[in-house]
DNA sequence: TCAAAAGTCTATACAATCTGTAGACTTTAT
DNA sequence: ATAAAGTCTACAGATTGTATAGACTTTTGA
């Protein structure tokens, strides 16, 4: 039941990518310096932004001065669309996934108790991933900070 | 964010044991009829079965007449408690991990965005599978076979 | 115009985990 | 004694996860 570095990695880089700048607006990074910050190995987050940028939720600038930022306001990207970009679908088996259903080869699916739960859990993280988006995170991230003084 | 082939084949294994036969008590089974009716790899089972002996959750005897069966009864073996043995910790991360923590390296996890949602994410998962016994299991398909006549 | 800074793309390597198989062994009932 | 059952250890093959390499393109600005 883990998320995958892949996964772990593209959203801490997301997330970073969504913190407002000084002036208020979303930044634009470099690989490099986003590798740094968060001890992300280069060569790995390169492939991740990329697979992030062809799915449509970063767009990038090559040459001096460019780098990477978000296609959209970060209150419009969900955490789900990051993770199913990296990791796969999000259902634990997949006779319950939304996205990526296939049968599992149960006998009966309607009475399956497997199944039963399985569409439990994957509703419970579907309802917290699928409802969350950057700027969620970033602005509770913002409270928490408030609270502890730092 | 996927359930391994072991923790799905025992879950199934262990839902086939806990489920009353006709005299109302739970059955002993061997391998070989769980393995056919589930269509398990009969040796893939077998492992997975002694790992969850080693684990107390599931009892055995030897010889003609033999089996498997569960431990204690089935109101008192937990979802969670099987998926652990077979799959490890149920945290998407291991520093929102209850049973296995272990830090991730962000400079401060208080404020650390990823693990706010993660640990969020856990506590869903956890509401269910630590909440849900083989019993209630097989009481919700009991019902869902009522209701649809099968 | 050209050099440096940045992203793009494909291939590949290595390790870990997952899934499954093999076989020799022990225990028990009849 | 024999057959039916579980026990235990090793290992093999495939897949996935993690990471590195290197050659390429685009852009800026000196």
């Amino acid at each position: 039941m883990r998320l995958s570095k892949r996964g772990e990695y593209g959203l801490r880089a997301m997330l970073m990518l969504a913190t407002p700048a000084v002036d208020g607006r979303t930044p634009i990074i470099q690989i490099r310096e986003i590798s740094e910050r968060e001890k992300i190995p280069g060569k790995f987050l390169e492939q991740i932004l990329l697979a992030l940028k062809n799915a449509g939720v970063l767009h990038s600038k090559m040459g001096v001065g460019g780098g990477y930022y978000l296609a959209r306001p970060a209150s419009e990207i969900i955490l789900g669309q990051i993770i199913r970009v990296l990791d796969g679908p999000i259902a634990p088996i997949k006779c319950v996934s939304q996205m990526a259903y296939e049968a599992c080869g149960c006998p009966d699916e309607e009475t399956c108790g497997l199944r039963l739960i399985m569409f439990d859990v994957r509703a419970a993280m579907s309802a917290i991933l699928d409802e969350t988006s950057l700027e969620d995170v970033t602005k509770r991230v913002d409270a928490k900070r408030a609270l502890l003084g730092r």
